[in-house]
DNA sequence: TTGACTCCCTTCAAATACGGAAGCTAGCCT
DNA sequence: AGGCTAGCTTCCGTATTTGAAGGGAGTCAA
């Protein structure tokens, strides 16, 4: 199967991995959250060649996970902003720097403040019914009857 | 920049997304959360070539996320199970997940029940220090002065 | 004991994507 | 006029992926 075929899949891990779960759309979202918008930087931090780069930015765009603004007439030079659904995308990039942190050695380049209390912390998953932290063991997952056996055949049922 | 490179990278996101940031990686992640084990199960429900996904198994198990394990001596039957550090993975599953149901259209498939108070949710994600819900708003992101500029180098300062 | 079947992969050829360097356009600056 | 910057595009060799096929080790049923 290729990528693209995840779009219309059932389940929306596949349908999100489609749009986002590649290297380079990972990295310039860790970018655009550290706000970088504009062509040049996103190819200094990220080390993204500008072809691929080029052709990330525009699938984003389409997708509408970021949008082109003009910032300077003269001469003419864009940059790359996050749009509401591409900010949603924050708790994918948080998770991946708390997963790194605790198990890949390196340093913690990043801090992170809570603008609302003001203390540095990293973001955790609750339960939002009763307020609990979460982890895999914690929560029961399975696929609901109507998709058995289909996680990946949305629309082509067998 | 190929994705190797990324391993020593300063930041957590990086490294993280040089060990599971692609596409079959992920899918694995999903199938695993969702309680596959086998290597024909994990071949028909993610639709990935026997041959990436034997390579993908094989790193995930170099990388300490999975584990082999013989559930049959006659005949030998192998099965992959996550470990600790791959079951910390769960978090970039559900944020995909959350955001994949948010943003694109298609069925939710999968329900979940929070084993403790019983309810069917999605985790949130909140700060730790008060409590609160938080999102990209919500919080300041910036690269502590040690590594500025040096997104993707750890290791070689120039 | 033969033939069919399952599981767990491996091998191979063709298609695709990527990396790195170079180039190109538009405009500014001196 | 010459050089500089930003924001890309083009090119080409290499690396990765896909999809189909194959293979080995074992079970099972006749």
């Amino acid at each position: 199967m290729s990528r693209n075929d995840l779009a219309s899949s059932a389940c929306a891990v596949a349908r999100s991995i489609e749009k986002v779960g590649d290297t380079w759309s990972l990295m310039l979202m860790r970018e655009f959250f550290l706000g970088t918008r504009r062509f040049e930087a996103l190819h200094r931090n990220t080390r993204i060649s500008p072809h691929v780069l080029s052709g990330r930015l525009k699938a984003m765009c389409a997708e509408g996970i970021i949008e082109k603004r003009q910032y300077s007439e003269h001469p003419p030079r864009d940059e790359y902003l996050l749009t509401e659904k591409g900010r949603d995308l924050w708790p994918v990039v948080m998770a991946l720097m708390t997963w790194g942190e605790k198990w890949l050695d390196g340093p913690e380049a990043v801090a992170l403040r809570h603008k609302a209390c003001l203390q540095e912390m990293r973001p955790t998953l609750v339960c939002p019914e009763c307020g609990e932290p979460v982890t895999a063991r914690d929560v029961a997952a399975h696929v609901t009857e109507e998709f058995a056996g289909e996680r990946c055949t949305g629309s082509d049922k067998g």
